[in-house]
DNA sequence: TCAGCAATTGATACCATGTCTCAGTGAGAT
DNA sequence: ATCTCACTGAGACATGGTATCAATTGCTGA
């Protein structure tokens, strides 16, 4: 079964209608190989109009498909990720944003309850560094 | 000594100017009890133009004297705080940010390194939950 | 003290990233 | 067949911030 079948089924589960527009919106998220700009979706998705684009990207990031990844200047970009909680490593040479099992922080939130008096609820973590292809190409220190 | 002539003296040991309209600015910050958004101080220093307000705030991001705080829902706070790198636990009760002293990830990274080959350079980390003082009002667990 | 220069300013336009509105369309249920 | 409701695209709007640019300000050195 291919990925925008798997979506598409998931959509319809829902509820949610499968027109042409959300399916073209799909595919070109596929196409970018799980990661996008939504402005990049915009102009590749041309037969779709942009509100119907956010709100494709809006109704995937609800159903779990999709997630935001905050890069380090702020910006935003999308990745297909079929995961329920995890985090991302963008590597700052690439750019390519890697998924992360494990959720690295949870000894470390229990810590902080017992310190603050908080109780954590949730957290946003992002990491960014230099993947092994990257520092292999240009090694660490090496720089003009 | 003031935190505002902390803050003067800063600057212009960097070599900036100290002019009126960022003294105004620098005194809505700390008038907000440390915590505030862009747009509340654009509201506050009707004196200062909008570019200027922004101009400040980024100033004084790089001074190390304000930091941005990611809210839950996407949208951003500016925090008073003079140390180095930190994160935050947002209480979603009542909106206060707390700073935490300790960077609760150390070993998550160096874990991470190894496992996917990455050299982590930095990351962000932003914590929700509920304050002590929230969850004394409203115990958890108690909703509508 | 004054000219000169560079930093700073405010108004305003612009940008990015979304969301809202609204009339029109189309697909499924009856 | 038609009714209804999700969905659509166009475009206006919102938000948070940056770029431009002419005007101003305030050191600095003569």
């Amino acid at each position: 079964m291919s990925d925008l079948e798997n979506i598409t089924l998931k959509l319809e589960a829902l509820g949610h209608r499968v027109t042409p527009s959300r399916r073209a919106v799909i595919a070109a998220v596929l196409a970018k190989d799980g990661q996008f700009t939504a402005d990049e979706l915009v102009t590749r998705c041309r037969g779709a109009g942009r509100a119907t684009v956010f709100r494709t990207i809006r109704l995937l990031t609800e159903l779990g498909v999709v997630c935001r990844v905050l890069l380090e200047d702020g910006s935003v970009r999308y990745l297909v990720s079929q995961r329920g909680h995890h985090h991302h490593v963008v590597c700052t040479g690439c750019g390519r944003v890697q998924d992360l099992d494990l959720c690295a922080i949870k000894d470390a939130i229990r810590d902080l309850s017992d310190q603050t008096g908080y109780e954590v609820e949730g957290h946003w973590l992002e990491l960014y560094g230099r993947c092994a292809e990257c520092r292999a190409k240009v090694p660490a220190g090496a720089s003009a």
